[in-house]
DNA sequence: TACAGTATCGAACGAACGTTCGACTCAACC
DNA sequence: GGTTGAGTCGAACGTTCGTTCGATACTGTA
């Protein structure tokens, strides 16, 4: 009796997903230090001990939030990227990942943003040296540009690290009822940036052209 | 014997600063959830009873370094801002003064843009509220650049949280081996924000701030 | 039927946590 | 000399922490 399927339904293979998205939530609401193995036992219904059969500590288990985020944000980058040849489109490209994934993933990003002292050593150089090669591709793209002699004279690591400010800031403030959505926001941000970095010289006809367009698209979508 | 002077020297008045000074600094370091009150009694030698006498719990100590660090800082603004009229001169001196503060004081200021959440709702919110006076006072900066028309039509309120994104993201990566000091960094935020944000002089700029212009205009017709 | 392996959990471990209490010292005033 | 009040602390309070252990249930294979 009640031999239910062939292929017995509660094998859960994806649980660790499933605990590592509730870990997250707690984490991005009490802070890393402040969330206790309970509060995720109690916000995943898996059971205290039970928790421990899928990854074998605190800080393992914040590693691999961090890890998994990092690790996709950059992912998708590198794959948007390929797209794009002029410094200054890769370089929307970049925020506009950035800022897309910081508003699709809110709570991983938080986590991310605001949990990196947290990790101690092991763990800690692995997520740091993701994000050196996360800012070395931006840092890349800023030095094409000024190559291509578009910016003014300015310190680029404080330029590429004044983007990175404005961009991880977002998860303090960004409110999705009142705030601009991604496309928006990505534009608005690196409107100021690339305004704010390049001496007068050849605004890109393409560019404006496909931001109209996008204006026109929420025009529609604003009205229906 | 032994009667030392008149006052005795012993009386330390101001040993609540002395402790407010270790405490922030093992905030800075370890978190506010991660330190320990034991911590603080170690890193200031006060007895861990003895912390008690000077405040009456983990909260209010957290509660007094974050107030008293950013009611200075908003009190040396105001005074700074007594000498300027035209926004663009009052802009870069929030800026300078926001910089120079948070270089002069890292620990005080790491405490305060990292632990913002750690507090709860007695003492949070007069924290927010103060930082919300903050954040009226650079928003009626921008407001005042935008009625002179110096300013593209853009998002005011992702303009200023932009800017103070620029500016508290600093305490995660300022070097003062390898970075520019107060003075330099601030003219450096400065010139990207306001290049980022003003409307060029230059014609070739216009096509892209219209663009911009409708942005806006779409965002606020959907928020309103 | 027996066995191995995966998944799960209740109960407990020792350590560390924030906070409190009562006692003590010492200078200042009556 | 006796009292007061600010300042200080050792020792303990009860609670919660991250982690572990041994037991149990179930599934697929021998």
């Amino acid at each position: 009796m009640a031999h239910r399927t062939a292929i017995h339904p509660r094998a859960p293979r994806n649980k660790l997903k499933h605990i590592l998205g509730h870990a997250a939530r707690v984490f991005s609401e009490k802070g890393f230090e402040g969330a206790s193995i309970r509060d995720i036992s109690r916000a995943s219904r898996v059971s205290l001990a039970g928790l421990y059969y899928y990854f074998e500590s605190k800080q393992k288990l914040l590693y691999l939030i961090q890890s998994n985020a990092f690790t996709s944000i950059l992912e998708r980058l590198q794959e948007r990227l390929k797209s794009a040849r002029k410094p200054k489109e890769r370089l929307r490209i970049l925020i506009s990942n950035h800022i897309e994934y910081f508003l699709c993933n809110p709570i991983e990003m938080k986590v991310l943003a605001h949990e990196e002292d947290a990790l101690e050593d092991p763990y800690r150089k692995e997520v740091l040296e993701i994000k050196r090669r996360y800012y070395e591709i931006a840092r890349g793209i800023f030095d094409e540009l000024r190559r291509e002699g578009q910016v003014a004279r300015i310190n680029p690591r404080v330029a590429v690290l004044s983007l990175f400010g404005m961009m991880n800031w977002v998860y303090k403030w960004h409110n999705p009822e009142v705030d601009p959505q991604a496309e928006v926001l990505g534009e608005t941000i690196a409107g100021i940036f690339l305004h704010g970095v390049c001496n007068g010289k050849s605004s890109n006809g393409a560019r404006a052209d496909a931001l109209r367009e996008r204006v026109a698209e929420q025009r529609i979508r604003a009205a229906g």
